[in-house]
RNA sequence: GCGCCAGUGGCGGAAUGGUAGACGCACUGGUUUUAGGUACCAGCGGGCAACCGUGGGGGUUCAAGUCCCUCCUGGCGCACCA
């Protein structure tokens, strides 16, 4: 059976045009498929439509249209762009989210994901982003703002479908280190956002009250030092303290405070005592203790804790060291010997938290805790355009999740869209119903999927895009997981963890062999413009010229200033258009140039001299295989070998950049050398390595010589022999420092060679007056030789 | 503040510990062309030279852009995570 490669481009939100970022992706991503298929494997290389999402509804209330026929036509216009770029793509695999045929499946891994006890409901209090009327994931919200809108993100309390990620934090934490061909980056930005921590689980006791709060802290050695406790003023223990209006003007308060790292504290009533000490703590509420992480309360240990020393400081609550340190150096949050901590004193930080987490569990006062910052993923969103969750509601307020068989939930089309609210909710219609199981009355779930459920399964959906049931498990087995997959470095966390999730989710319901959806990840660099600015506006770079020595708007003769490169964005101006690019300078180079600059990991500056030499190189290709007299020597074969060689190492490794020198070295070298190699083998070899990078080009100019068409033809293999050179020009070192070199062949005797190195001018002149220790002869590689 | 990553000509960038600057751009001179956003030839780190040069300072090594320590600068990510 054929190897399979699967080669995956993240894919695009349909917005109607593609830019110059697409491109690059899609070209990185296509050499690497035309590669595969010319080595012979079976290479799946899909592409599909992220399709559902809030812009289409915005569009549709400002252009009076519907989302799904704005999102239906953008599909349209972007994929004959797509087309126009004449990539390698299996378009009969094309999917796209907002179709029945796709979601219907998903509603289906909705009904598993609730019956595995991985989906579930309930009231939280959740991210609400005012602008766009929604919920967002905590990983939406950035800054305490929604990630599309940027409008601040306010706290609200609603009945909300989760998915269980937390279940798998420890396998999605563990299985980052197997993932050898992520950039380092990413998987450090997962290990950070899943957060673990291990430590303790504290009690403490109300006193005078029959209950108690619990406490996570990572430094249970300190417990000695421990003078107060705070809590977030969402604590459920404030709840019972203090009335709803108490609450709110205490929360008002505190989202007044500006200085973000002030400290501020309201004293309750209640007192806890301290664990292990016949001792009184007061308890506050902090501004500064996170309701969503741990158990949204801390113990405060002021002497070793840079948070509790300033809240101690400014409210005049003891600070105890029981940590070995100066005083100056207080708040030492440092390793050290404990003191004054009756039964740790003396011992290290490492050995007191062992011990006295034992002390904690056998006299019941705490345990052993691990805490992650992951939370579970809310999938609700408040919106039309997007995958209905299969759930009907009764009057009585309870739900019941449909069967599969009641599927699909169809999204309605005849909504009234007016950007108030989800269109859902007024569709009396749709939202009603007879449950055939009760004969009740019953309505159907009005919030629609989070798309980043969507995008979380899409890569096994391309396998059988027309299959009835969501996947076929023997093709998931054999094609999973990608084995590139190419996409911007934005969707580090939200997206890419979400389908580790899933895979691993649908791994164990389906018993699936695939952890992992992406063996390997590559983040392609953003594209960057210069960017041109008059007194009032940004310029466009076509319309700036130089005059006089000036830069000036050529449309008002206005002086311009030149700013830095940066990523390609309409609001300045600073983007070229893909179509345009292609009328002017044709696929090939276009293609060329996306990976010419600088490693396709990097940031790529758009220039115009940049797009006109990948136009250059490519009429010189052409022009010198017009010459068909066949003149081939011996150095030019093994030049040939020696580039065949390198293209391929450097496709392989997504060096793509130096392949285009390798391109470009080649040619000299023939150009040079006046070399013409006809209808012939060698011809043949660099057509085909050429072929993944200039597909149109190589093809041509293959069919004028051979007659036949290129994609039936297979990958060179290397003739190593002819790799090796025999000849060598053999460096020579004095000291450390390069002198000279000396032309020799490899295996040359040392002492032979010695004689004549000896006699070479700049070496005779470095050594006059020398005498010489040693000499270190590191064979065919460099000889240095050391004098007093 | 914490964590990553990176500092190499005028610019983008190459260099399994072994000739630093491949390749491209820009630039300079020349040739062809009525003309050229074309093509071709030559040059292109600094210095007259010996030599000196990979952010600074130390170290390991016969040999350091590459490895180690330290500092500086820039970028990215996280950021009151108990």
């Amino acid at each position: 059976m054929k190897s399979k490669t699967y080669i995956l481009e993240m894919f695009p939100y349909p917005s109607g045009n593609i830019h110059m970022g697409h491109v690059r992706n899609y070209v990185i991503g296509d050499i690497s498929a035309r590669y595969h298929k010319l080595k012979g494997d079976e290479v799946v290389h899909p592409m599909g439509w992220d399709a559902f999402g809030l812009p289409a509804e915005n569009a549709a209330i400002q252009f009076d249209t519907h989302p799904q026929d704005w999102t239906l036509k953008n599909i349209e216009s972007m994929k004959s762009q797509l087309q126009k770029l004449d990539l390698d793509l299996d378009w009969d695999r094309e999917l796209a989210t907002c179709n029945e045929d796709y979601y219907r499946h998903q509603q289906e891994l909705f009904v598993d994901l609730f019956n595995a006890g991985l989906a579930y409901k309930k009231d939280a209090l959740v991210n609400w982003d005012p602008v766009d009327q929604t919920v967002l994931a905590n990983e939406q919200v950035i800054d305490g703002k929604g990630w599309r809108t940027g409008a601040p993100v306010e706290k609200k309390v609603l009945s909300q479908w989760f998915f269980k990620i937390t279940d798998y934090a420890e396998e999605l934490l563990n299985d980052l280190d197997g993932l050898s061909l992520w950039p380092e980056k990413v998987k450090t930005m997962q290990r950070n956002w899943i957060g673990k921590s291990t430590g303790a689980e504290i009690n403490f006791s109300i006193i005078g009250a029959g209950n108690s709060l619990n406490i996570f802290t990572t430094r249970p050695d300190t417990i000695y030092g421990a003078t107060f406790i705070a809590l977030s003023v969402n604590h459920k223990i404030v709840n019972q303290l203090l009335s709803q209006d108490e609450i709110k003007k205490i929360k008002s308060d505190f989202d007044k405070i500006i200085d973000e790292k002030d400290k501020r504290g309201i004293p309750l009533k209640i007192k806890c005592k301290h664990p292990l000490l016949d001792k009184e703590l007061p308890v506050y509420i902090a501004n500064f203790v996170l309701d969503n992480y741990g158990e949204g309360a801390i113990f405060g240990c002021p002497a070793h804790d840079d948070r509790d020393y300033d809240f101690a400081q400014k409210y005049s609550i003891p600070i105890i060291k029981v940590i070995e340190c100066d005083d100056k150096e207080l708040p030492f949050s440092g390793d050290g010997i404990v003191i004054n901590s009756p039964i740790l004193d003396g011992l290290s930080k490492n050995d007191a938290i062992n011990k006295i987490i034992n002390y904690f569990e056998k006299n019941k006062i705490g345990k052993k805790s691990i805490n992650y910052k992951l939370r579970d993923w809310g999938v609700s969103r408040q919106r039309y355009w997007g995958c209905p969750i299969p759930v009907i509601y009764y009057d009585d307020g309870s739900y019941r999740v449909l069967d599969k068989s009641e599927l699909p939930v169809v999204l309605p089309y005849d909504v009234n869209l007016n950007g108030k609210g989800n269109a859902l909710l007024g569709h009396e219609n749709w939202r009603k119903l007879i449950c055939p199981k009760t004969n009740q009355t019953a309505y159907r779930e009005t919030d629609t999927l989070d798309t980043f459920v969507d995008s979380s399964w899409y890569y096994i959906r391309f396998l059988n895009n027309k299959n009835n049931k969501p996947f076929d498990i023997n093709d998931v087995n054999r094609f999973l997981p990608v084995d590139k997959y190419i996409g911007g470095i934005e969707h580090a966390i939200l997206h890419l963890l979400y389908s580790r999730f899933f895979m691993k989710a649908l791994r164990d319901i389906y018993k699936l062999n695939v952890s992992e959806p992406f063996k390997q990840l590559f983040t392609q660099g953003m594209i960057t413009h210069k960017t041109y600015k008059n007194d009032t506006d940004w310029v466009m770079p076509r319309d700036v010229a130089i005059k006089e020595g000036n830069l000036i708007d050529i449309r008002s003769q206005a002086l311009v200033t030149e700013g830095p490169s940066e990523k390609m964005s309409k609001s300045k101006k600073n983007v070229v258009e893909p179509d345009e690019i292609l009328d002017n300078y044709g696929i090939d180079a276009t293609r060329i140039f996306m990976i010419s600059d600088s490693p396709p990991d990097r940031e790529l500056e758009w220039t115009d001299e940049g797009i006109q030499s990948s136009k250059n190189i490519i009429n010189r290709i052409e022009r010198y295989f017009q010459n068909r007299q066949t003149t081939i020597n011996d150095e030019t074969i093994k030049n040939v070998e020696k580039y065949v060689f390198e293209i391929e190492k450097n496709i392989l490794n997504f060096s793509l950049n130096k392949c285009v020198a390798n391109i470009y070295t080649l040619f000299n070298k023939l150009e040079k050398s006046k070399v013409y190699l006809g209808e012939n083998k060698i011809s043949e070899k660099i057509l085909i390595c050429l072929f993944p990078i200039l597909p149109r080009l190589s093809s041509k100019i293959y069919e004028n010589l051979f007659h036949k068409e290129i994609v039936t033809t297979t990958w060179p293999d290397v003739d190593k022999n002819l790799l090796l050179e025999n000849k060598l020009e053999l460096p020579i070192q004095i000291n450390g420092k390069f002198s000279s070199t000396i032309s020799t062949k490899k295996g040359y005797k040392e002492d032979n060679l010695l004689k004549a190195v000896y006699e070479l001018d700049k070496v005779k002149n470095r050594l006059s007056n020398k005498k010489i220790r040693k000499v270190i002869n590191v064979q065919d590689k460099i000889i240095n030789i050391i004098t007093d």
